[in-house]
DNA sequence: GGCCAGGACACCA
DNA sequence: TGGTGTCATGGC
């Protein structure tokens, strides 16, 4: 639909103008960012927060030292980010293809196109769509939309897709309408996270909120 | 003290 | 395919 790029960029605009650019994402290093993406699933970032800075302190966070630390004691340090045996085998099974398959290089990574790329992702244990888009993007810098909790609510409430609709329906809607851009689709996902985080809670808050006024159901 | 957070997956019908 | 339970922390 040609009216969705209007009204996807008017969102984009009233946002950025309201928030201004978020400099995403909040990681030294790439591999700093694929930790994170793995550690914050269903989890608030404070808690991810306090589980890096504990595999920082214990010189812990790289794919080369997961991968040859005991699990028992990876789940123990990265306990604040809850599930935290499912999270420590999604690290060590991450790190363990990272290292067979790019010898532990983004950059080998990074050269591969990015659709047998994301199928390749989306083979590992624990990295699911979001995951797998959050890595693609905010890591490999290529150009896909990350949809999550907060995009499905905000884009239903105002009307546009039902919350129900799946993940490959709503980063459709996404990227049929808006052009290939890394450096949009990444201040466009991080806007929505920090309006999610703020105003668009389950009980929403909109009296405050840059999209106020726009269409809403 | 209840609710919620930047999901994914197994299992069942 | 869709519906539902599991995973099992910490801040507000």
């Amino acid at each position: 639909m040609a009216g969705n790029k209007r009204i996807l960029m008017t969102v984009y605009n009233r946002l950025l103008k309201a928030i201004g650019p978020r400099n995403w994402w909040p990681a030294e290093t790439a591999q700093e960012v694929i930790f994170g993406a793995i550690l914050t699933q269903n989890t608030s970032w404070q808690n991810v927060e306090q589980a890096l800075s504990a595999l920082k302190k214990k010189r812990k966070l790289s794919f080369r030292a997961v991968r040859d630390m005991d699990r028992q004691e990876l789940a123990e340090i990265i306990r604040p980010a809850r599930f935290l045996n499912q999270k420590a085998r999604a690290l060590q099974e991450f790190a363990d293809h990272f290292g067979k398959r790019y010898r532990f290089s983004i950059k080998k990574m990074k050269a591969r196109e990015m659709e047998p790329l994301r199928d390749e992702l989306l083979g590992l244990y624990r990295i699911g769509p979001e995951t797998a888009d959050s890595i693609l993007l905010y890591a490999l810098d290529k150009p896909v939309f990350v949809i999550d909790a907060y995009t499905r609510r905000i884009f239903s409430r105002h009307g546009m897709l039902s919350e129900e609709r799946t993940y490959d329906d709503f980063q459709h809607l996404f990227m049929e309408a808006l052009p290939p851009d890394v450096g949009l689709y990444n201040e466009y996902h991080a806007l929505l996270v920090h309006v999610g985080n703020r105003f668009c809670k389950p009980k929403p808050q909109c009296d405050r909120c840059p999209l106020k006024g726009l269409r809403h159901t």
